[in-house]
DNA sequence: GTTCGCGCCCTTTTT
DNA sequence: GGGCGCGAAC
C-alpha cells in the first residue's frame, strides 16, 4: 500500500494522494520555522495540513513519542483533518496526530490540570459547562449585585449591556490581571462574576470562553502543565487561523511562545468574517511578531473555474489591495455566463424560476440537489418558507442546514450514535433486500454491545435478533409513520433492541445530563415530518437524511464548504444591513459566498425585499467584471 | 393590562 | 431597515 507508508527519508519524501503540491505548499510542508500560510479559497489549505503531518510522521521529523496537535475551529474540520491523515499515514502514525477544537483541548486541560489552579480560579472538578443562552443569567446577576460607592451605583451596573457582558467584561482580560484595581462598575461586575461561577454554588459554571481563560491561567501558574505539553507537541497546526479570538490566541502563545514547537497557522484574511463573534483583528500580523513565523502564500486555486476565479480577484482586490491573482486548476464546465445578476418583479416569479433553473440544471449536467447551495446573508427561515413550497412543487426538497429540531441542531443531529443506529436498523427492517444495510447493522449493534468481534456465538444472536426485529417491524409498521405517536413508539421499538445500557455505554456524551433524551425526542420529531411527504420508507429515510435536498444556509454557515451552483438570494440592502456601518467585513462576507462555487453563481434580487442603494458597491463591483444584469420581469420564461 | 416608543439585534462555535 | 423586547406611562 502506497499510502500506509512507514520511515521515509526526508528527500525521497512525495505527496499521497494528490497530483501535486504547488511549490510554495512543498516548501511549507517541508519546513522547520514557524510559518503563517495566508492563501485565499480552494488553495488546499486544509490539505496542505495534512500532507504536512505525513511528512512529519513518515519521515521521522516528529519522532515517537512525540505528537502533533491539529487545533480548528469546528468540530467538523477537526475531523475532516484527523480523516485525511488517518487515509496516508500507517495507524501507529497517525494515532500520534491529535485533532481538536481549540474549545475541547482548553477543556481537556483544564479537566486534567485545574485543580492545580490557585485556589482562587480553581472550579469545582465536576463542574457544568454552560452552552444556552446566557443573557437571563447574566440579567438577574447584574440586578443581584450592589456596588460599593468606590465603584459606582446599581444605575451603574444596570447601564452594563446584557448582550455583551461576557465578552466586554468576563473574559476580556486575562486571570493574572484579576481582580482589577480601582475597577470600573463592569471590571468589578466580571470579577464578582468570576467568583461567583467559580465558588458560589456546589458546583462551578463555566462557559467555554471561560474554560479558555482558566486553561491559559493554568499554563501560566504551572511552569510543569507548560513542559508537559511542549514535550508532548513537535508541532502544532492551527487551521481556520484569521478566526482565532483573543483568548485562543493567549492560550496558545502562553504554551508554545518560546518553545521547539512548530508552529504552522494557516487561514484567509479575506473571510475573516467571525469578527462579532470576538475573532481577532489580524491574527497573522500578531503570530508573525510574536513567533517570529514567516510569512508564505500559496497561488493555485483548485475549486473554481477561470471564468469564477477572474471574478474572485476583482472582489478580492476590493478587500485587499495587494491580492496576487490565483490560478485556477479546474476546467469550466458549464456553458453560458459562469456568473450573473437576475433581476425579479416579484418574490413568488424568483422562487418558481430558481426551481425551475436548478431542476433543468440538474437535468443538462447531470448534477445532484447537493452540488447547488442557496445562500443567503441572514434569517435563512425566512427564505425557506417561501422558497420550499415552490422547490417541492417541482419534487426538490429544500434543506435548511440550521433548523433545529427541539432542541437539537439538525445537522448535530444526523451525525449522534441514537440517530444513525435508528436509520441504519429502520434501513434495513424496511428494505426488501436489506443486503449491504445488515453488515452495517449487525457490526454496530454488536459494537454498541460490547461484543467481540470474533465472539461468532454472540453475533449469531444478534443476527437472529435483527432478523426477528425485521419481520415483525414490516408487519406492524408497513408504511411511513402517519402519527407523532407512531414515530415514538418506533424510536422506542429500536432502541429498546439495542438497549439501553448498550447506548449509554458506548457514547459517553450520553452518560451526562439529559443530552441523550434530548436527542432521542429530536429522533422521533424529525422522522415524524421525513414520513409526511413520503410514500414509503427508503423515501422517508432519504428526506430525514437529506441526501437529495438542496441545502440553504447562511454565508457563515458555508465558510469551508463547496458547491457546484451557488445561488445568492437576496443582495439588498435589507439583507445586508450592516454593509456601509461595517463594509470591510461584509465585503469579506461576500466574498466567502462568491468563493464556494466551484462553476456558477447566480445573485437573485427581488425589489420586494429591498432596494439597493447601500449595496450599490457590490453591483458595481460585479458589474466592472463583466457580470451582467438579466431582467427577469419579461418575457418569463423562457431563459 | 395595554400601548407607545426607544434601542438593539441581525451572522456562530464549543463537552 | 424591520421586528422584537423591554420599560415607562397610562
Amino acid at each position: 500500500m502506497t499510502l500506509l507508508r512507514r520511515h521515509i527519508r526526508p528527500e525521497d519524501w512525495t505527496p499521497a494522494g494528490i497530483d501535486a503540491l504547488e511549490d510554495n505548499a512543498f516548501d511549507v510542508v517541508r519546513s522547520s520555522n514557524h510559518r503563517s500560510v495566508i492563501a485565499g479559497p480552494g488553495s488546499g489549505k486544509t490539505e496542505l495540513l495534512a500532507q504536512r503531518a505525513s511528512y512529519l510522521l513518515q519521515c521521522g521529523v516528529s519522532p515517537r513519542p512525540q505528537r502533533i496537535l491539529a487545533l480548528s475551529y469546528k468540530r467538523d474540520a477537526a475531523f475532516n483533518i484527523a480523516k485525511r491523515v488517518s487515509a496516508r499515514c500507517h495507524p501507529e502514525q497517525a494515532h500520534r496526530f491529535d485533532s481538536f477544537t481549540i474549545d475541547a483541548f482548553a477543556k481537556s486541560l483544564v479537566d486534567r490540570f485545574g485543580q492545580a489552579l490557585p485556589p482562587e480560579w480553581r472550579p469545582t472538578p465536576d463542574y457544568d459547562v454552560v452552552t444556552q443562552s446566557r443573557d437571563p443569567i447574566f440579567r438577574d446577576f447584574l440586578r443581584s449585585l450592589s456596588p460599593p460607592a468606590s465603584v459606582g451605583t446599581y444605575a451603574d451596573i444596570m447601564a452594563l449591556s446584557v448582550k455583551t457582558f461576557e465578552k466586554r467584561w468576563i473574559v476580556s482580560l486575562p486571570l493574572s490581571s484579576r481582580p482589577v484595581a480601582n475597577p470600573s462598575p463592569g471590571e468589578w461586575a466580571a470579577d464578582q462574576f468570576w467568583q461567583a461561577w467559580l465558588h458560589g454554588n456546589a458546583r462551578s459554571f463555566l462557559t467555554f470562553a471561560m474554560i479558555g481563560r482558566l486553561a491559559t491561567h493554568l499554563v501560566h501558574t504551572n511552569p510543569m502543565v507548560r513542559q508537559a505539553v511542549q514535550l508532548t507537541y513537535s508541532h502544532l497546526f492551527m487551521d481556520e487561523f484569521q478566526d482565532t479570538t483573543q483568548i485562543q490566541y493567549d492560550l496558545v502563545k502562553a504554551l508554545f511562545l518560546g518553545s521547539n514547537t512548530g508552529v504552522t497557522a494557516v487561514g484567509d484574511n479575506k473571510q475573516q468574517i467571525m469578527r462579532f463573534a470576538m475573532a481577532m483583528d489580524d491574527p497573522f500580523t500578531a503570530f508573525e511578531a510574536d513567533f517570529k513565523a514567516e510569512r508564505t502564500p500559496l497561488q493555485n486555486n483548485y475549486r473554481s473555474s477561470p471564468d469564477l476565479v477572474r471574478i474572485q480577484k476583482i472582489l478580492a482586490r476590493a478587500i485587499d489591495k495587494k491580492t496576487i491573482k490565483p490560478a485556477s486548476k479546474t476546467a469550466a464546465s458549464v456553458k453560458g455566463s459562469s456568473c450573473e445578476v437576475w433581476d425579479f418583479p416579484s418574490v413568488a416569479a424568483e422562487a418558481a424560476a430558481l426551481a425551475a433553473y436548478v431542476e433543468s440544471e440538474m437535468k443538462t449536467y447531470a448534477l445532484k440537489p447537493r452540488d447547488f447551495c442557496i445562500l443567503v446573508r441572514v434569517r435563512a427561515v425566512n427564505y425557506m418558507k417561501v422558497l420550499a413550497p415552490i422547490f417541492a412543487g417541482k419534487g426538490i426538497q429544500l434543506r435548511n442546514e440550521s433548523e433545529t429540531v427541539g432542541d437539537v441542531a439538525l445537522q448535530e443531529l444526523l451525525g449522534e450514535p441514537v440517530s444513525e443506529i435508528v436509520i441504519d436498523l429502520l434501513r434495513l427492517v424496511s428494505a426488501k433486500r436489506a443486503g449491504r444495510y445488515w453488515t452495517d447493522c449487525l457490526d454496530a449493534v454488536c459494537f454498541m454491545r460490547g461484543l467481540a468481534l470474533d465472539d461468532d456465538g454472540a453475533r449469531a444472536k444478534v443476527a437472529a435478533g435483527l432478523d426477528k426485529l425485521a419481520t415483525d417491524f414490516v408487519a406492524t409498521h408497513p408504511n411511513p409513520a402517519s402519527s407523532h405517536a407512531e414515530a415514538e413508539t418506533i424510536v422506542k421499538t429500536l432502541l429498546d433492541f439495542v438497549g439501553h445500557q448498550s447506548i449509554v455505554s458506548s457514547s459517553p456524551d450520553y452518560r451526562q445530563g439529559d443530552w441523550l433524551a434530548k436527542v432521542v425526542v429530536a429522533v422521533s420529531l424529525h422522522l415524524e415530518v421525513s414520513c409526511k411527504t413520503a410514500a414509503t420508507w427508503t423515501e422517508a429515510l432519504d428526506v430525514y437524511e437529506g441526501e437529495h435536498a438542496v441545502p440553504l444556509m447562511t454565508i457563515h454557515k458555508s465558510k469551508g464548504l463547496e458547491y457546484h451552483t451557488v445561488i445568492f438570494i437576496g443582495l439588498d440592502d435589507d439583507a445586508w444591513f450592516a454593509f456601509q456601518s461595517q463594509t470591510k467585513e461584509e465585503m469579506c462576507g461576500f466574498f466567502v459566498a462568491f468563493t464556494r462555487a466551484k462553476q456558477r453563481v447566480i445573485f437573485s434580487y427581488c425589489a420586494a425585499r429591498g432596494n439597493r442603494a447601500a449595496v450599490a458597491p457590490l453591483y458595481t463591483l460585479l458589474g466592472s467584471a463583466g457580470v451582467k444584469t438579466i431582467n427577469k420581469a419579461t418575457p418569463w420564461p423562457p431563459f
